[in-house]
DNA sequence: TGTATAACATATGTATACATTTTGCACATA
DNA sequence: TATGTGCAAAATGTATACATATGTTATACA
C-alpha cells in the first residue's frame, strides 16, 4: 500500500514540476517496475490522475501527461481570475479556525522554502497552499476547477522560485508577503479584501508565467548566423 | 470492448436516473457478473466514474454513488448560476458552426422526448444538451465544474419531466422554448443574451428542484393520526 | 444482559498469464 | 522517392487466481 500511494504521489510531483514533461508517454511496463507495483495497481493510478487532470488516457494508446497547447494557455489566463476570486470569497466566508491553522502551517513551511532557494519544494508548498485555500471554500465544484488550473499553474510557475535576478528574488519576497496577507483577510472573514489580495497575487503570477511562456527573444545576430528557414 | 464502454455509460445513465440512488454501495462482483466483464475492467469503470463525480471511491471500502446532501445541495444552488452563465457566454463566443449544428439535432430528440412524456429520455438529453453548450465554450477548467454540477442537476430534476399537473405540463414546454431561444443566442454570438436566457432557464429548473427537495408537506389530519415521534 | 474476542465469510487489492491492438520495420511495388 | 503490405515486437486490455482487509457472527466471560 505504501509503495502505491508513493507512486501516486511522485507521478503528481514529477508532472507538477515537469520532471515529467507535458505530452510524455508513459509506459505502464518501466513505470511499474521503477515503482515495484504489478500493472493491475499502476493502471489505477493512471486512471486516477486522468481523473484528476494530470494525464490523459486514450483507449489501447496508454496514458500521457495532460499537454500545455497555446489554445489551453490563452483559457488558462482567461479564467484563472474568476475561479481564484471565487475561491478566496467563499474561503473567507466559509473557512474553519483549524483549516486556519493548517494553512498557516503550510505558509511557514513555504516561506522557508523560498527564502532558502529550495525551488521545487518551494513550488509544491505553494500549490498545497492554494490547494488549502480551495479545500476552505467548501464548494466541491468549483474546488475541482480549481485544482485543475493549479495544475497548470504549478508546471508555469516553473521557474517562478528559481530566481535569476534581484527583481526575481523580491517577487518571491513579495509573494510571501502576498501569502501572510491572504491569510490574515481569509482569518478575519473579510471576503472583499480576499478576492482584492488573491488578484494581486495573481497578476504578480501572471506577470512572471508569461515570461516564462514568452521569453526574451534570443539575439538577432545569432539567428542571422543561421539559415534563417532552419532558425524560424 | 462494447460490453464495457456500454457498462460505462449504463452505470452513468442509472446514477442520473437514481435508478441507482445516492449513496448506494456498488459491488463489483455483481456488477461485473451483470456487465459480464471481469472485475479488473469493472474496476477501471469505476475509477472513471469517480474521476467524473459519479462516484466516491474508499480504501478497502469500494464505491458508492456520490451523496447528495444538503450541505452540499445549498452549495449548487449557490454555485449554478455562475457557472452556467460563464459557460452561456464563452460557448456565444467561441461556438462553431459544426457544434451549433450537433446541438440543434439534439433540441429536437429532446423536444420529441419532453413532449412525449418519456421522461428517462428527456432527462437524459436534457443532460447532453447542456454538455454540448459546456463544450461549446471551449473551456476545460470550467468544463469539469459544469460536469460535475449536471449530475447533481440531471438527478434533481428527475421529476422535472413526470408532470403531474397542467402547470407542470406547461413548465416544460416553456424549456424546450428557453432551449430553442438559447440556440439562437449562441448561434448569433450573442454573448449577453446568452447568459441572460441561461438564467432565466435556471430560475425555472431551480423552481421545480425546490419543490422536490421541499415537497408540500403531508396532510396534517394523517400525521396525528399516528403516533408523532415515528411520524416524524 | 452486555462486552470482548476469535473464527469465518465476504469484499477489495495485487500479481500474473493470456488476448488483443498498435506500432515499427523490412521489403515490395508503382 | 513515395506508398503500400505483411510480419514481428511491444504495448495495452482482460481474465483469473491469490493476498489482504473488513465486517459479521458465534462464543466465552464478566
Amino acid at each position: 500500500m505504501n509503495k502505491k500511494s508513493n507512486c501516486l504521489s511522485d507521478l503528481r510531483e514529477r508532472i507538477l514540476s515537469q520532471d515529467i514533461a507535458p505530452g510524455s508517454g508513459l509506459d505502464e511496463v518501466s513505470l511499474s517496475a521503477h515503482y515495484e507495483i504489478s500493472r493491475t495497481p499502476l493502471r489505477e493510478i493512471l486512471h486516477r490522475l486522468a481523473g484528476d487532470g494530470y494525464v490523459e488516457i486514450e483507449e489501447n494508446r496508454g496514458a500521457r501527461v495532460t499537454s500545455m497547447d497555446l489554445s489551453v494557455m490563452r483559457v488558462f489566463f482567461q479564467t484563472a481570475p474568476m475561479v481564484y476570486s471565487s475561491i478566496a470569497r467563499l474561503a473567507a466566508e466559509n473557512r474553519t479556525g483549524q483549516q486556519v491553522g493548517v494553512l498557516k502551517s503550510t505558509q511557514v513551511l513555504f516561506a522557508a522554502a523560498a527564502r532558502a532557494g529550495d525551488t521545487a519544494d518551494a513550488a509544491l508548498l505553494n500549490h498545497q497552499f492554494h490547494e488549502q485555500i480551495g479545500q476552505m471554500a467548501q464548494n466541491p465544484y468549483l474546488l475541482i476547477s480549481l485544482r485543475r488550473m493549479l495544475i497548470d499553474h504549478t508546471r508555469l510557475s516553473q521557474t517562478f522560485f528559481r530566481p535569476q535576478s534581484e527583481a526575481d528574488s523580491a517577487r518571491i519576497v513579495k509573494s510571501i508577503d502576498q501569502h501572510d496577507a491572504m491569510i490574515a483577510a481569509i482569518d478575519a472573514s473579510e471576503p472583499a479584501l480576499a478576492i482584492d489580495l488573491t488578484l494581486q497575487h495573481w497578476d504578480l503570477s501572471r506577470d512572471q508565467m508569461e515570461k516564462y511562456v514568452r521569453p526574451d527573444p534570443l539575439p538577432l545576430d545569432v539567428i542571422s548566423m543561421k539559415d534563417r528557414r532552419n532558425a524560424i
